[in-house]
DNA sequence: CCCCCTATGTGACCACGTCACATGCCTTTC
DNA sequence: GAAAGGCATGTGACGTGGTCACATAGGGGG
């Protein structure tokens, strides 16, 4: 796949924009690999083609919480605030798949910000689902419990095989808890008969418990 | 105050954003007025001319949430999103005084995106500093403790006499917790000496014990 | 087969949120 | 000015969640 054939899969581009993004070549970033980190800063703006890259905020003890994932054809938004309010990072993001991704000059992003619409409502758009992303985020780290939020994740982040390839340490940043609560909490379920887990898996086995649990403590 | 006045402390905007604006007629708000509720549609961009604003995320349980203060010259993110993203509101705006603001309807607003370079760079601004600011309260919320949350409130909310008006109820509200949480860390910190209370009133006594509380178990 | 690294289980303990009341203080109303 | 009602606050009990300090356990690689 080449670069350009992504450029053309970005919504809503006009032609001289793309012009512009297709003169710029893409950077390969190899799998857990870490883009950026808290103090560094902003070089440009970030538009990921392919893989999968997680931003989290890194507490002072160690612990971290997932701020949000890009996906290909979105940006990354920690980049966007940099430029316009110039600050520098305050999370840190890791590639959990081998990326690709092209990084737009500060110069070129204000210039295709004033040239093209298109770009406009891409970057508009994409800070705006990032922002109700984030509000998401508040309400549930403040208002859901810590069950009500694995039983989410375990729900849409497993397979349609209802295994989920994740470890309890993995799990317990993804929803902004500790370790050592994600291995009670399934415990738990596992008894309760919702859930089965082993080393580095846990597999649903009532879709409808879960669901449950997720609506339960949520409103 | 006209409102003429004001377009003009806005900052960057250019002679026809201006000319634009001042066609439109300010609006004035009461004390305690609610601006919008969860669930409502969005019906333009709303820039804040004087008075303040807080916009509140409610749980499901009745505890809510500060996510930002709106000032005067500066404008409700919450409306931008919906106008951007589509969605309507999450969370709700109140009123904390006499306030004047102008709504920009729909259509003026993406005319003026596309027109005014000026009204681009407020917008964007806008939308980077509650960004950052929404990350900031993510990272407070999950990584400080009650006591030193409470003890940046009560330090960057008193006035110079270290006097600080506000219930503990309101308190609770700022910072995201329960009002007997705080009834229980103002008596602790009240018996330490950092701070004394009585109804409606927290004073502080020791500025630089505060202090410590709240780097302590920030960073 | 042993070593080491990673994933997981557990008990103790403290901070926090919630519930259910008990005061206490101020204002309205007769 | 005394009674009444409303709001602000104090308090105990109890469950959940986060942290610390370990104990296991599984799975390679040497």
């Amino acid at each position: 796949m080449s670069w350009t054939e992504h450029t053309d899969q970005i919504a809503g581009l006009d032609a001289p924009a793309r012009a512009l993004l297709d003169t710029l070549s893409p950077m390969e970033v190899p799998e857990g690999a870490v883009l950026f980190c808290p103090g560094e800063a902003v070089k440009g703006y970030v538009v990921m083609l392919s893989g999968q890259v997680d931003v989290n905020l890194i507490g002072p003890n160690g612990r971290d919480i997932l701020l949000y994932r890009v996906a290909p054809g979105q940006s990354c938004i920690q980049s966007t605030l940099g430029l316009l309010g110039g600050d520098d990072y305050t999370a840190e993001a890791t590639a959990e798949t081998p990326a690709r991704l092209v990084l737009i000059p500060r110069d070129v992003f204000f210039a295709l910000l004033d040239s093209s619409p298109g770009f406009r409502r891409l970057v508009f758009g994409a800070f705006a689902e990032r922002m109700q992303s984030m509000m998401q985020l508040i309400e549930n780290v403040s208002f859901m419990s810590v069950e009500a939020r694995l039983a989410a994740l375990i729900l849409d982040r497993s397979g349609p095989d209802g295994c989920l390839h994740m470890t309890q340490a993995e799990m317990a940043t993804a929803i902004g808890t500790a370790r050592e609560v994600i291995s009670r909490r399934l415990d738990k379920m596992a008894h309760a008969g919702s859930v089965a887990h082993e080393r580095g898996v846990v597999t649903v086995l009532d879709r409808k418990a879960l669901n449950k649990i997720v609506s339960g403590t949520a409103f």
